[in-house]
Formats: C-alpha cells, sequence, structure tokens
DNA sequence: ATAAAATATGTAACATGTTACGTATTTTGC
DNA sequence: GCAAAATACGTAACATGTTACATATTTTAT
C-alpha cells in the first residue's frame, strides 16, 4: 500500500446506494434473458409485450418511450429488434404521418404466458423473504427517487 | 382498440418493481454523467476511480470485477477507456504473470475533489426529502434482493 | 395563410453490460 | 513431476442506453 493515496477518511459509505441500484438492475436484466433465453427474447423485448399486451395493445413508438422512460432511439432499436423476429410489425398512422403504429403479431402474442410464469418466479425465489410490506416500501422509496430525480434534471435544464 | 387482446384481468401490477429499478438505473446513470461531463467522466469511469482511491489502492482488474459485480469484459473497456484519458496505467505483476496491476495516475488522483461534492449534491437533491430511517431501509431492502438474485443465480447453475 | 415552433421518428457514434470462445499462467491431484 | 483444472485476461458479437444532428409532418401564432 506503501506509496498510494487512499482517503479512508472520506465520508461516503463502503456501497452507495447507486452502486446497490447498479448492480441489481444489471443482476436482474442478466436473470430475466437467461430465463426468457428459450423463446428468444431479451427482457427488455419482453417489457415491450408486456406493455403491448396489458397497457396499451394500439400504440405509437412514442408510448412506449413515456412508458418506459427510455430516449425515442432506445425505443427504435428495440422495436426494430422486435420486428426482425416477426413479434410485432408497424404501420404509418394515416391521420398523423408523424407516427409510427405498432402492432402484435401472432408470434409475440405467444408470449403471454411466459409473463405468468414468469409472475410466479419472481415471488417464488426474487422477492421470496419479502413481506407485502417491504415490497411496498420498496416501491415507495423508489418511486420517490424518481420524483427527486426527474425535479433534478428539471432543475439543471433551467 | 377493437380487435386487440388485452388482458387486464391480468394480476400483475401496474409498473413492477423491476421497471422501477431499471429506470433509476438509467436515471441515475445519465445524471451523473452529465454532471461529470466537464471532467470528461461518465460515471462508471468514476466509480472505478473511486474504488481505486478510497478502498484499494494496488488493485488488479480482478478486484473491480469483483467490488461491482461485473463480469471481465466490462472491466477491460472501463479500464481501457481510462487508460486512454491517461486517468490510470497498467503494470504486469511481477509474481502472476497472469494479473493486470492498475495504477492510477496524476490526472486520475485529481478527480477526488469531484467525489466530495457529487456526495453533497446527492444528499442535497436525490436524497433530499429521505430520512435517514428511509435510506436505510432503501439499502436493506436492495441488498436483500441482490443476496436472492445471488442464490437464484447460483441454484440455475446447478 | 404562412412562417415558426413543436412533435415523431431516423441514424450515427459512443459507453456499458452480457455470453462465448481463446490464450497464457498458475495450482492441483495422483 | 506432469497432466488437468482453475484463474486472469483478451477479443468478438450483440443488446440497450445515451446525446447530437437531421427530416418530415403537424400545430401555433400573428
Amino acid at each position: 500500500m506503501k506509496g498510494h493515496y487512499c482517503d479512508k477518511k472520506f465520508e461516503e459509505k463502503d456501497y452507495p446506494t447507486r452502486f446497490l441500484l447498479k448492480t441489481i438492475g444489471n443482476k436482474f436484466h442478466t436473470i430475466i434473458d437467461n430465463l426468457l433465453s428459450k423463446y428468444d427474447l431479451t427482457s427488455t423485448q419482453a417489457n415491450f409485450l408486456f406493455f403491448l399486451m396489458y397497457k396499451n395493445p394500439n400504440p405509437i413508438q412514442k408510448d412506449f418511450e413515456d412508458f418506459f422512460q427510455i430516449s425515442h432511439s432506445a425505443a427504435t432499436g428495440v422495436l426494430a429488434r422486435l420486428k426482425e423476429k416477426q413479434m410485432v410489425t408497424f404501420v404509418r398512422s394515416e391521420t398523423d404521418k408523424r407516427c409510427k403504429k405498432i402492432l402484435i403479431c401472432e408470434k409475440g402474442r405467444n408470449i403471454i404466458e411466459q409473463f405468468k410464469s414468469y409472475s410466479k418466479f419472481e415471488k417464488k425465489y426474487l422477492f421470496k423473504n419479502f413481506t407485502k410490506e417491504e415490497k411496498d416500501e420498496l416501491d415507495r422509496l423508489l418511486k420517490k427517487l424518481i420524483v427527486n430525480i426527474d425535479n433534478t434534471i428539471k432543475m439543471e435544464k433551467k
């Protein structure tokens, strides 16, 4: 260690919350990707189909951007890969030619059962020792954090 | 909506926890990237320097992989970009030639003050209306979730 | 009614993550 | 002591996210 600077007195915690959040994001992504690989789907692609099936059956690309809070470029990419896999198709809106309507295909619709079994998997393994109160509290704190981040971003843009 | 399948009876929550986690991960990454852009650093690169300065002043690449729980390829990439920016240099270990020792450079060391000001920024904005109990509870729940995920991954590999 | 602003999307360049495969070195086991 | 296993790292291919810049269409404002 000799000759190396290492400010142990620095007050930041051993493992800051932002590291935990990043790690969980990565791991969640990976574990769901592995589960879905036999259906030739990634977790993000599955989330997009989830939205199409349970949230908005007749969306344009912008609706995905708003729901998942991602940039339009990110949505373009995911939808393009879903189209390649023939899970969805695109149609230009007649009433507003700027808009790209997203339609789910039969192949995408067949994924429904997988969501239900994933939901059971999550309860059984990932949240197995969480009480309902703990899960609710986690959601509450995460939502609170998102609001703070959004407010900070808005503030910075001024 | 006519002609579209939309299973509203499906029991999954409106916005599952995994979506919240993913969204927060993205937003945290972006907001810190913006803060650090004037120092020509991304948030992940800053985390690597943080590790070098406050956790392990004399690491090999493997130490980063373990601390941040990422694949060795991911670590290779981040360290290569830090080397390009002359924040770190590499030296092969004499005692074990497999190992790549990472040394921080003067330019990297000068980032220290930015961590301290980031820490204040986080307290002031991102966690501004969190009590100490809430922050601790959030950390506890996230750590609990990580343990579950790791156990599930281990189990699947058998 | 038309010029300007807003909206929806496309593309490019990049950072960060993964898995899969390959190489070199060290450790283990008989 | 030597073959086999483990360890540390490199590279390639890919998915997902970002910002920046461009285009086309619609809405707004005077």
